[in-house]
RNA sequence: GGGCGAAUGGCGGAACUGGUAGACGCGCACGACUCAAAAUCGUGUUUCGUAAGAAGUGAGAGUUCGAUUCUCUCUUCGCCCA
C-alpha cells in the first residue's frame, strides 16, 4: 500500500487553489459575508512559527466560514516599512526596497505551502506608493479636518549617532547601536489628535463583545478617564504670573498642601531662562528618557523657585514653587499640587526637600494620634485636619463635596481628565511614508497640492549619513508649490499609521482614486474576525479604532465604526532553551539527547547542554525552529495539526518534536484507514444495519461538537475529536458494513476536516469521487437523542454505580430498579431513602438514613 | 504598588448553564511481529492498596444532596500598568 506523499498532493491542491482562484472575494449581496483577518506581517527575512500559528487558526475559520456558504474576504498583505529594512540596507549596502520585496516573494512562496485559503489577487504591501499615495490622502484630509498638527515635543536622541531613537531601542537609558547615554531633545513633530476621542474610543469598547476581556481593560486603562477638578492656585512673587491652574483628583486634601510641582516645560520657565541653575537644573532634567516608566524610576529632583503658592480653601497655608522632573506638561496642565501624606511620590519629594506632612485622611475607626512614616496612607478614610472638610468620608463624599465648595468660591471647577496622549506620527526615518506637508521660507506650512500625490521617496540613496537620510536629499527636498520655493517635511510617518487602515484597502485594493471605495466597505467591514498576537493589544488596535473615527468624522458616514468586530489573541509558541557550557544559546537543531535527560551538542559530542526553561521563541535566545524546514519534512497538514493540537489557540503553545511527529503519523495511519474504506466489502445484514446506524448516531454527533468548538476557538479539542474519530473507525470497519451508508458518514467526516487538514481531505474526497466545492455538513437531529443512557448511582453523594437505562424513564421506576436489581440493591444496606434527587437521563442520588 | 488572569497525572491538556474528574495526545511499561533493531500493531498507565476500597483538580474555609466549576482568605506563577 502506498504511503500518503504529502509532497505532490499538497503541492498538487496547492496549484489547484491558485489557478482556480477558489478563494478569490467579490460582492455578493445575495450571501452573508465573513471578513476574516489575521494581523499582516512584518517581511523579515522567513516566517517564523508564530506566523504559522496566527495563520493556521484564521485558515481554519475561514474555510469553515466559506463551507458555510458565507461570501468570506480573506486578504493577506505586507507591513513593510519600518527600520528593520532600513538597518538591513545600511549594513549590508542594499535598498531598502530590493531587500523588502526579496523578503516579500521568499515569505510569501512559505505562506503559499502551508496551504492558506488566502485571495492572493488582494495582496497589498504598504510600502508600494499605490498604497501609500492613499495614506498621504487621508493625512491631508485629516489636516483639513483639524485631527493633524504640528508641535515640539521630547524625542529620544542619541548623540553620537545624530539620531532619534524609537523607545525600545532605547536600553538601560542607552541607545542600542552606539550605546551613548540616550538625551531628551525637543524636536518639531506631526500628532494626530486622537485625544480628542478619548471619550468615543472607551465608549466604544462596550460595543466590543466578541474581544477579550483583558484587551478592553487594558485600552481602557491606557485611556485612563479621571474624575477629579482643576484649581487656580493663587501665586505670590514678582512675576507676572499670578496664578497657576492644577488638575488633581484629590482635591480632598487640599489642607495636606505642602508643595506645588510644575513641569519645566511650564509657561513659568520663561522667567527663569537665564538663571544659570535652572539651566543646569533642566540639563539634569533631560538625562532622563521619555517614557513614563523612566520617568517614574528616575529620582524625584526639583528646582525652588522664589514664588509661594496660597491655598485655595485657606489664607493661611503658604507653600513653595518648584519645578520638578516628574511633572509632565502633557498631562493636566503641567501643574501637580503636592499632598504628601497621600501620595507615594510626593512623600518622597517632601522628604528629599524637607517639606511639611501633614496628614488630613486617616482610617476609619482610628483612634489616638495618627501620623505619616515611610509610606504614604491612600486608602478609604476619613477627613480630619481640614477645617469645614472634617468628618468626610474618603473617597465617595470628600471628593464631590470639595469640588463643589471650590465651585462656589469660584476657585475650581470640575473636570473630567484623560491619560490618553496625541499620537506623535513623526519618524526621523527614510524607510517609510513621506508626510505631504512642505515649508516656505517663513517655514510656513504649506499642504502639498492632491495633484502632486504620491510623494514618492527617492530611490537608491545613501543611507549611511548621520541622522535622517532624507535630510540630505537637496534635489528630492527642494521643491516649488505654486511658484513658491519650499522645502519638503523630511520626516516619515510612523508605520503604525501604515497598519491603522489596511484592513479597509483590503476591501477595495484596485482603486486608484481613494484608499477605498464606499460600498466596497459598507458591504465587507467591519472584520468580523481579527487574529493576532496579543502584543498589539493596545496600541495598533487603538490607532486603528482612531483611524476609522477620524476617516468617519465630518464627511463619511460609516455603517460600523468600529474596525474589529470580533477579536482573537493568540498566545505564542515557545521552546527549551539551550546553552553550552560557556553560556552561548544554542539552537535545538544542533542538539542531541539520547536518554532524555542529558543534552549535548551534535557538533561536539561530549559537551554537555544546559537546558532552560521554554520560552517564546526568539531569534537571540536561538530558540527557533524553522518553519518551512519542519514542512518539507512532514508536510503542511501535519505542521497545521501539530500548531493546533497541544494547546488551545489563546494559549501558548510548547514546540515539540515528538508532538509534531505524532501528527505525521496521524495522516499516516489515516490515509491507510481511507484505503481500507474504500476498498471495504458490502454485506447487507441485520448487524450491518445496526452498525449503520450507530455509525450516524457518532457522525452527527461528532459533527455537532466540532462544530460547537470550532465556534468557540477551542481547536485543541477538535483534534482530539478527530483521533477519537479514527480510533472509532478502526474498531467500527472491522464489523460487517453497509458500504454505501457507511461512504455517506465518512464523507461528511472529511468534509469536517477539511478546514484543519485541507489537502488531505481534499484528496480524500476527490477519491471517492466528491466535488471540490464542499458545503458543512448538516445535522440529523434524530441521531443526536441517545436511546440508552449510563446513569450514575449516587449514594449519599459518592459514585456508586453506573446504570444503563432508557432515556426519559421517571425517578419512579429507576428506584424501583435500583430496589429489586442485585447489583444496586446492596448499596441501599436496608437503609430508608430520606431523599432523592433526580437529574434526568444523567444522575439519581439517593441520601439513606 | 494597582489591574487582569491562571494553577487539574511524569508532560501538554479535556470536562456543556453545579451532576461519572483525567477525553485526546506525548512519555513510560509490558506484549506481538523480528535473528535483532527500527517501524508498526495490541494492552495498561492519577495516587495509595494484593484486593474490597480510600484519597484526589495549588492551600484553607463556606454555600449545596452534590463543587475543577459559585463565594471568601491565602500561596505561587503569568501578563499589563506604574
Amino acid at each position: 500500500m502506498d504511503r500518503y506523499n504529502f509532497k505532490t498532493i499538497e503541492s498538487k491542491w496547492q496549484d489547484f487553489w491558485f489557478n482556480n482562484k477558489t478563494f478569490k472575494s467579490k460582492i455578493d449581496k445575495n450571501k452573508k459575508k465573513f471578513y476574516c483577518l489575521e494581523m499582516f506581517p512584518y517581511p523579515s527575512g522567513k516566517i517564523h512559527m508564530g506566523h504559522v500559528r496566527n495563520y493556521t487558526i484564521g485558515d481554519v475559520l475561514a474555510r469553515y466560514k466559506k463551507m458555510q456558504n458565507f461570501n468570506v474576504l480573506h486578504p493577506m498583505g505586507w507591513d513593510s516599512f519600518g527600520m528593520p529594512a532600513e538597518n538591513a540596507a545600511k549594513q549590508n549596502n542594499l535598498d531598502p526596497k530590493d531587500w523588502t520585496n526579496e523578503n516579500i516573494s521568499v515569505m510569501k512562496s512559505q505562506l503559499k505551502k502551508l496551504g492558506l485559503s488566502i485571495d492572493w489577487d488582494r495582496e497589498i504591501s504598504t510600502c508600494s506608493s499605490e498604497y501609500y499615495k492613499h495614506q498621504q490622502l487621508f493625512f491631508l484630509e485629516l489636516f483639513e479636518k483639524g485631527l493633524v498638527y504640528r508641535k515640539e515635543n521630547y524625542v529620544n536622541w542619541d548623540p553620537v549617532d545624530e539620531t532619534v531613537l524609537a523607545n525600545e531601542q532605547v536600553i538601560d537609558g542607552k541607545g542600542w547601536r552606539s550605546g551613548a547615554k540616550v538625551e531628551r531633545k525637543k524636536l518639531n513633530q506631526w500628532f494626530f489628535n486622537i485625544s480628542k476621542f478619548s471619550e468615543d474610543l472607551l465608549k466604544g469598547l462596550d460595543d466590543l463583545h466578541e474581544w477579550p476581556k483583558k484587551v478592553k481593560v487594558m485600552q481602557k486603562n491606557w485611556i485612563g478617564k479621571s474624575f477629579g477638578c482643576e484649581i487656580d492656585f493663587k501665586i505670590e512673587g514678582n512675576k507676572s504670573i499670578d496664578k497657576i491652574k492644577c488638575f488633581t483628583t484629590r482635591p480632598d486634601t487640599l489642607f495636606g498642601f505642602s508643595f506645588l510641582a510644575v513641569s519645566i516645560d511650564h509657561p513659568l520657565s520663561k522667567f527663569y531662562e537665564k538663571n544659570k541653575d535652572f539651566i543646569k537644573f533642566k540639563e539634569e532634567c533631560s538625562k532622563t528618557g521619555t517614557t513614563e516608566e523612566s520617568i517614574a524610576q528616575a529620582d524625584k529632583i526639583g528646582f525652588k523657585t522664589d514664588l509661594i503658592a496660597v491655598n485655595p480653601l485657606s489664607n493661611k497655608i503658604k507653600v513653595p514653587v518648584y519645578f520638578a522632573n516628574f511633572v509632565l506638561m502633557d498631562y493636566g496642565f503641567g501643574a501637580v499640587f503636592g499632598c504628601p501624606a497621600h501620595d507615594q511620590r510626593d512623600l518622597d519629594f517632601a522628604k528629599k526637600y524637607k517639606l511639611s506632612i501633614t496628614p488630613v485622611v486617616k482610617p476609619l475607626n482610628f483612634k489616638g494620634e495618627f501620623s505619616i512614616k515611610d509610606k504614604a496612607f491612600t486608602e478609604q478614610g476619613i477627613i480630619f485636619n481640614s477645617e469645614f472638610l472634617n468628618g468626610l468620608k474618603v473617597p465617595d463624599e470628600s471628593i464631590i463635596k470639595t469640588i463643589e465648595i471650590l465651585e462656589k468660591k469660584k476657585l475650581g471647577r470640575k473636570k473630567i481628565n484623560f491619560r490618553l496622549k496625541d499620537w506623535g506620527v513623526s519618524r526621523q526615518r527614510y524607510w517609510g511614508c513621506p508626510i505631504p506637508i512642505a515649508y516656505d521660507e517663513n517655514n510656513t506650512i504649506i499642504t502639498v497640492p492632491k495633484k502632486d500625490l504620491p510623494i514618492k521617496l527617492p530611490e537608491k540613496i545613501k543611507l549611511d549619513t548621520k541622522g535622517n537620510p532624507l535630510d540630505h536629499q537637496l534635489d528630492w527636498k527642494n521643491i516649488i508649490i505654486d511658484g513658491k520655493k519650499c522645502i519638503r517635511e523630511t520626516d516619515t510617518l510612523d508605520t503604525f499609521v501604515d497598519s491603522s487602515w489596511y484592513f479597509l484597502r483590503f476591501c477595495s485594493p484596485e482603486n486608484t482614486k481613494y484608499g477605498f471605495e464606499d460600498d466596497e466597505i459598507n458591504y465587507w467591514m467591519p472584520v468580523d474576525q481579527y487574529i493576532g498576537g496579543v502584543e498589539h493589544a493596545i496600541l495598533h488596535l487603538l490607532y486603528s479604532r482612531f483611524f476609522m473615527y477620524a476617516i468617519n468624522y465630518k464627511n463619511k458616514n460609516f455603517i460600523y465604526k468600529e474596525p474589529f468586530k470580533g477579536l482573537f489573541t493568540q498566545g505564542m509558541v515557545c521552546h527549551e532553551t539551550y546553552k553550552d557550557e560557556k553560556n552561548n544559546w544554542i539552537n535545538p537543531d544542533d542538539v542531541f539527547t539520547e536518554d532524555g535527560k542529558n543534552y549535548f551538542k551534535k557538533s561536539n559530542k561530549k559537551e554537555k547542554i544546559k537546558v532552560g526553561p521554554s520560552e517564546s521563541m526568539s531569534k537571540s535566545k536561538k530558540n527557533t525552529i524553522d518553519p518551512e524546514s519542519i514542512i518539507d519534512n512532514y508536510g503542511a497538514d501535519a505542521v497545521r495539526l501539530f500548531i493546533l493540537s497541544d494547546s488551545p489557540p489563546e494559549k501558548d503553545v510548547q514546540w515539540s518534536e515528538q508532538g509534531m511527529i505524532a501528527s505525521y503519523k496521524f495522516l499516516q495511519k489515516f490515509w491507510i484507514l481511507h484505503q481500507n474504506i474504500k476498498n471495504i466489502t458490502s454485506t447487507t445484514s441485520k448487524e450491518s444495519k445496526i452498525n449503520s446506524e450507530e455509525l450516524k448516531s457518532f457522525t452527527n454527533q461528532l459533527i455537532q461538537k466540532v462544530t460547537q468548538n470550532l465556534e468557540k476557538f477551542h481547536y485543541n479539542v477538535i483534534i482530539a475529536n478527530l483521533y477519537e474519530t479514527y480510533n472509532f473507525f478502526i474498531k467500527h470497519i472491522n464489523k460487517p458494513q453497509d458500504k454505501e451508508s457507511l461512504l455517506k458518514s465518512y464523507i461528511k467526516i472529511l468534509k469536517i476536516m477539511t478546514p484543519i487538514v485541507p489537502h488531505f481531505a481534499s484528496e480524500c474526497l476527490e477519491n471517492l469521487g466528491e466535488k471540490n466545492e464542499t458545503f458543512w455538513p448538516e445535522i440529523d437531529k434524530k441521531y443526536l437523542v441517545k436511546k440508552n443512557v449510563d446513569i450514575v448511582l449516587q449514594i449519599n453523594g459518592k459514585k456508586r454505580a453506573l446504570i444503563n437505562s432508557k432515556i426519559n424513564i421517571n425517578e419512579e421506576t429507576l428506584i424501583n430498579e435500583i430496589k429489586t436489581n442485585n447489583s444496586y440493591n446492596k448499596y441501599l444496606e436496608n437503609k430508608k431513602i430520606k431523599r432523592s434527587i433526580y437529574i434526568k437521563d444523567k444522575l439519581i442520588n439517593l441520601i439513606l438514613k
